[in-house]
DNA sequence: GCCCGTTGTGCTATGGGTCA
DNA sequence: TGACCCATAGCACAACGGGC
């Protein structure tokens, strides 16, 4: 319950408007879209803590960016408003059509970085799509970066876009890719990536859950 | 006045870091 | 390795303010 630590799968989330670098930059946070998807199923703090199972005030202390909910609790939070855990991370929308499209331009991608990878995710305004698609320049240069696997639900497919990266595995030696070699695995195996090549390298990643 | 949301305080549980 | 300390998450509770 209470002090418990997750691996960071899915950071706090910053805006990147440029094409190479990371240039102004805006934060997007579990809050204010936890907020929004509430406020949108017209439910008080009240009502989100009977469906959650967390406590008025903490849903409050979330909301408000007071204090950073733990993996658990993000999967609390998912289950008891029935949504998909990526859900938090992406602006919600009002109401889902049929035939309906994402296009992100070059760089301008939801953009979140943290000491091993930084992350631009794609095709963020959907709020119920079954593949999460984001670009991430790899900075981790060995497993102590990272210090225990990284493992969750779902499959993940992988394509080096510049450098070299070496994959490693729970249950498999460690693999060089380079430039356009790419790979699928079953994402609950423990796995994570790093930066062999001189630059860091450039991957493109694609969840399914 | 009631409901709702926010804020502050104090407490417990837990994990990480440090040190002997 | 175990003890200790500290930081953090989460909880309960109370108080306050705004809107109706």
């Amino acid at each position: 319950m209470s002090g418990q630590k997750s691996v960071d799968v899915y950071p706090s989330m910053v805006i990147a408007d440029s094409q190479d670098n990371v240039k102004a930059i805006e934060k997007i946070t579990i809050g204010a879209q936890l907020k929004a998807i509430r406020t949108n199923n017209k439910l008080t703090l009240e009502e989100a803590s009977k469906r959650t199972g967390l406590a008025r005030s903490t849903l409050s202390k979330i909301e408000n960016e007071q204090i950073s909910p733990t993996f658990t609790v993000m999967q609390k939070l998912a289950t008891g408003l029935d949504i998909e855990l990526p859900q938090l991370f992406t602006k919600p929308e009002k109401k889902q059509a049929t035939g309906r499209r994402d296009i992100t331009l070059s760089g301008s991608g939801k953009s979140h970085v943290t000491s091993t990878y930084e992350h631009e995710l794609l095709a963020t305004q959907f709020s119920n799509k079954k593949m999460m698609p984001y670009k991430s320049r790899v900075y981790a240069r060995s497993f102590e970066d990272f210090g225990e696997w990284v493992r969750h639900e779902g499959e993940e497919f992988l394509l080096v876009l510049e450098g070299e990266i070496q994959l490693l595995t729970e249950f498999y030696e460690a693999t060089t890719l380079k430039k356009g070699d790419n790979v699928y695995y079953d994402a609950t195996m423990g796995h994570l990536v790093i930066s062999v090549s001189e630059e860091d390298a450039v991957i493109l990643w694609v969840t399914a859950s």
